[in-house]
Parts: C-alpha cells; structure tokens; sequence
DNA sequence: ACTATATTTCCAATATTATGGAAATGTCAA
DNA sequence: TTGACATTTCCATAATATTGGAAATATAGT
C-alpha cells in the first residue's frame, strides 16, 4: 500500500496582510502566473530554468526576473543541481494564500460564499 | 432550525487564467484588499464610499481609483441610493478566485496541497 | 587553461500603476 | 435656483514593474 503523504507537506504559516498582498502581486503577472502552472504541473522534482524558459517560450532574462519575483514571495523555491537551476511550486505558501482569502472572503459570512456548512476542511 | 442558504448565492462562473490574473491583481494592492475586507465585514448592504474613506483614512480620489480598478475586476459592485454610493463585496467572484487556485495548486496533485483526501467541497 | 552550456546580473528603455489637489458632476432639500 | 454634500473625473507627478540585449558568473567536460 502507498501510504501517500502522513501529515503536511510543509508547515503551513497563516499569511498576514502584507505578506498576501505580496504573494497575490507575484501570481497577478500573465508570465509569473504560466510559470507557476507549469512548475505544479512539473511536480516535486521541478523544471529547470531552461526548461521553462523553452516550454513557456521567454527570454531568459525575463524569466529569470519572473523567477526571482516568485521566489521572493516564496511561492516557489529552487536548488542548483550541477549546471540546472531547479524550481518548484510551494504547495503550503498557496494553501496559505488560498485559506487566507477563505478567511477574507467567508470571515463571519461563511455561508455567503460556500453554502449552508462553510468548507469541509478546517 | 435556521436553514442559512438552500443554494449558492450568485453564479460561480470559472475564471480563465487572464481573468484570474485581473481579479488577482485588482486584490494585489494594500488599500484595495483593506477595502475589499471591510466590505466583506460590512455584509450585503455593502458601505458607502464616503464610510469607507472614513474608515480606512484615504483621500476620495484615491478611494475613487481603487474601487474602479475592483470594480473592473468584477470583485466589488456598487449601486447608488439617493446621494450615497454603496460599493459591496462579490463573494461569488471571490469563491471563483479561490477555486482557480485550488485548481491551479492542486490539479493534478491534491494530496500535496490538502493531505490524502483532497478538500471536502467541489 | 579552454570551451561549451545554463543561468543570472546589469542596465536602460518603456509601460503601467498609484497618489491626491482642484474642478466637475450628481443628488437632494429648502 | 441656490446651497450643501457625496463622489467622481481630470490631470500632473511620482513610484513601480516589465522587457530583453549584452555582459558577467557558475559549473562541468576535455
């Protein structure tokens, strides 16, 4: 049997203000946004800069800018491996996005936007 | 017993990756997402725009701009009442936003974003 | 050391967004 | 129709973001 993940992935840090509205600025980008696709799409071991670059057809350069604003938001992380630079989606920093709009969107009004029980997950 | 909502409250349209870009951005910037929080604790009857100025201290043309852009997003809609112009949060919009992301973290790998299951609700 | 490849940094041009005072518009009441 | 108030539009300024060529850096093979 394939026991698939016991517990999170990563610990999940509530997001505050700022930090979401640094998080929202890094996706709300045509190419940052692609990108992200593309990187959970690669899954866990990632794509190569090179690799994205071909696949979503940009130019180095503003890939690499592209990336940089990604990471800096922490909504992907990268490795060196030999002369490939890896990126790859952090799953915990968008399921912290994604529960920080729940909290502002459904905050006191659940049932406004999910229906009569609020979501299922806590 | 209080039954809250048989159904959902507005359509939930899906969001195209360019739409998501605009709604995500249009929420990308402190005073508009300090906006759209107080509007979602202001409830249906939404808050003036002269009561939001107040509340969150911004001078009017610069309230003025800011609701334009969510309201181009489609992610706060106004009507007027006599003087008096009543801005209101779209939590149909907002769920809609959420459930991109959902589908862009986890498609293809829920149990990375939310543990073995995936989330309860579709 | 030299060459090839991957990726980044540098930088300057361009484009987009944010800010708020002054003036315009819309609405109502007297 | 004048006056008061709410909000917006106009507009100039300032701030920030995006783009990609050329050059720099990193790594590995020969």
């Amino acid at each position: 049997m394939l026991r698939v993940k016991p517990k999170r992935a990563e610990t999940t840090a509530a997001l505050e203000s700022k930090e979401a509205v640094a998080v929202l600025a890094s996706l709300a980008q045509e190419t940052r946004l692609a990108i992200f696709r593309h990187l959970v799409i690669a899954g866990d071991e990632g794509a190569s800069a090179g690799t994205i670059a071909t696949a979503l057809e940009v130019p180095g350069p503003t890939l690499s800018f592209h990336l940089k604003e990604l990471e800096r938001a922490a909504i992907i992380s990268s490795r060196r491996e030999s002369r490939l630079i890896y990126y790859k989606a952090n799953y915990a920093r968008m399921r912290a996005l994604i529960d920080f709009l729940t909290e502002d969107c459904c905050g006191g009004r659940p049932e406004v936007c999910f229906g009569s029980k609020g979501r299922g997950r806590k």
